[in-house]
RNA sequence: GCCCCCAUCGUCUAGCGGCCCAGGACACCGCCCUUUCACGGCGGGUACGCCGGUUCGAAUCCGGUUGGGGGUGCCA
């Protein structure tokens, strides 16, 4: 599988629900490692103990197993770099952080935020963020600083002049370091920081292209300086290369974020939207496979993929296009395969047994062809099924349905219908077309809107449901003749 | 404030100098199909932010401007 030195990563953070900004960034290292015959690493970024939970961790590898992107390296598959945990990678980082010190590329800073600022601000200097006060300490100094009972942070040097590079989605990119200032690499209780260990993990997992979100740009060239001093510390081999991926735009202007219900990656697979639907979607997302077409399998989009083609502007999520592409894959999709994945939703709202029994399973099979075109997500499928599986003495009428399509003029129409049907000879879809089409239709003279519309609510107890002959049907006589006679009264 | 990024229909995008008085999809509006709801089919409106420049020719290249976004932590 992995036929190339490509090597990308995912390296998510388990704080919190996962966002689906998280599975569009997932999806594109995917996508460009298996497009290469690369490596896809999957790193836990869990440094911040204070927020990283086991829960989410679980939901996270939960969510991946889901979508179907799956990875060569990191938690539950193991791999030459393991670790995958950073929280259990800190002798590393130690050592890393130990061999920068020893090439002066590093030094312990004594100065608060607040006294930075200060002098930032008493310099007239336009330029915020840390000055550099500690660069060069005397020992008096730092006698000084301890005695005060300070402990330092480790601060890395950044060179003078400019940081250049050629951003796989941006092209040339550029900063002057006067404005990235030196950064800290480590607390002062001696734990290793993201600024450290992101970089230090890559290059020790030698990754090859970071493919990350927009928010991460400016932090690029403090990576890239860090990257040369590991590379001269015999850490790192290469500077990885970067692509930074444009944003995913939530209502308004600002990013999706976790307040907005579209965020949260696990709703959908709750709500029914199939995997190769959400990441098609999330793939239309700063990336087109062609000029006149959105619908596409994931094979295709690894076929067709190229960093390069993915746009740099900011993208809006439109829950209705995703609905939409999403129905697009459900049509895709064969009799047998659709219900089989419904089948777990029936379950879960209880529409039919669990384990299911022969009778609901063969009931299933002659009912899906019914509504497999009239759902957009998986779960929409109970709604419209219910009638068929409820018991009779639980069978309920949505009263507001009933008003609207019973009500007093419903009544002569139910009892034709019944009288109709009562004795038909065949119970077929089509005997009961043409009995109720002669006896309301032609009989009584009615437009078949409001011959059938009564008959419907009655008999599905709602005015929105499957064909309604092919119901009857399957509802079988004796049911359907009863509900009549219940609507009735 | 400073730094950086971005800029085509309402939204996602195609377009990488002439094929574009700009194509597709979603959404929207009509119509057709129709027993409800959908599916499907047909049709419609709507976009290159602005100003300069380069060029025979610019949505496409360059500069500026405006607007939007992000960053500016001993978070990641």
């Amino acid at each position: 599988m992995t036929s190339s030195n490509v090597r990308v990563r995912m390296a998510p953070s388990p704080t919190g629900s996962p966002h689906v900004g998280l599975v569009r960034t997932a999806l594109f290292n995917w996508a460009f490692a298996r497009h290469h015959g690369g490596t896809f690493v999957f790193r836990i970024e869990d440094t911040d103990k204070e927020r990283s939970t086991d829960e989410s961790l679980a939901s996270i590898i939960d969510l991946m197993r889901w979508l179907g992107l799956d990875w060569d390296e990191g938690p539950e598959v193991g791999g030459p770099h393991a670790p995958y945990f950073q929280s259990e990678r800190s002798d590393l980082y130690a050592d890393a952080l130990a061999r920068l010190k020893e090439n002066s590329r590093t030094y312990d800073c004594y100065c608060t935020n607040e006294e930075a600022a200060a002098r930032r601000k008493a310099a007239g200097s336009k330029v915020q963020g840390y000055d550099g006060f500690c660069r060069e300490l005397s020992e008096e100094q730092v006698a000084a600083f301890v005695a005060e009972g300070r402990k330092p942070v480790v601060r890395f040097r950044m060179p003078d002049g400019s940081i250049t590079w050629n951003d796989l989605v941006r092209g040339e990119v550029s900063f002057e370091t006067e404005f990235v200032p030196d950064f800290a690499l480590c607390r002062a209780n001696g734990d290793s920081l993201y600024t450290l260990v992101n970089p230090v993990d890559d290059a020790l997992m030698e990754i090859t292209h970071v493919l990350r979100g927009e928010d991460l740009l400016s932090s690029t060239p403090r990576q890239i300086a860090l990257y040369e001093a590991l590379i001269e510390v015999g850490i790192a081999k290469v500077t990885p290369e970067f692509g930074h991926l444009p944003y995913v735009m939530g209502q308004g202007n600002k990013k999706l974020s976790k307040r907005d219900p579209e965020a949260h990656a696990l709703a959908y697979r709750e709500q029914g939207y199939l995997p190769e639907g959400l990441l098609n979607y999330l793939a239309l997302l700063g990336w087109a496979i062609a000029a006149d077409r959105d619908i596409f399998s994931l094979e295709e989009m690894v076929e067709a993929f190229e960093i390069g083609d993915v746009v740099a502007n900011p993208a809006r999520f439109d829950l209705k296009k995703c609905d939409a592409i999403n129905a697009a894959h459900m049509r895709l999709l064969s009799l047998d395969d659709i219900t089989h994945r419904v089948l777990p939703f029936l379950k879960k709202q209880g529409v039919v047994s669990d384990p299911v029994s022969d009778a609901d399973a063969q009931l299933l099979e002659l009912a899906m062809p019914l509504i497999s075109e009239r759902i957009n997500k998986l779960a929409e499928a109970g709604d419209l099924l219910a009638f068929l599986f409820v018991d009779e003495d639980a069978f309920e009428v949505d009263a507001e349905d009933a008003e609207k399509q019973i009500g007093e003029a419903g009544i002569p129409v139910l009892q034709a219908s019944y009288d109709a049907l009562e004795g038909l000879p065949a119970w077929s879809t089509e005997a009961i077309q043409t009995a109720l089409q002669t006896a309301l239709v032609d009989g009584l003279g009615l437009k078949p809107r409001n011959a059938f519309g009564p008959v419907r609510v009655a008999v599905t107890g709602r005015r929105i449901s499957p064909p309604l002959f092919e119901s009857l049907e399957l509802l079988g006589r004796e049911r359907s003749l009863g509900r009549l006679r219940r609507a009735l009264g």
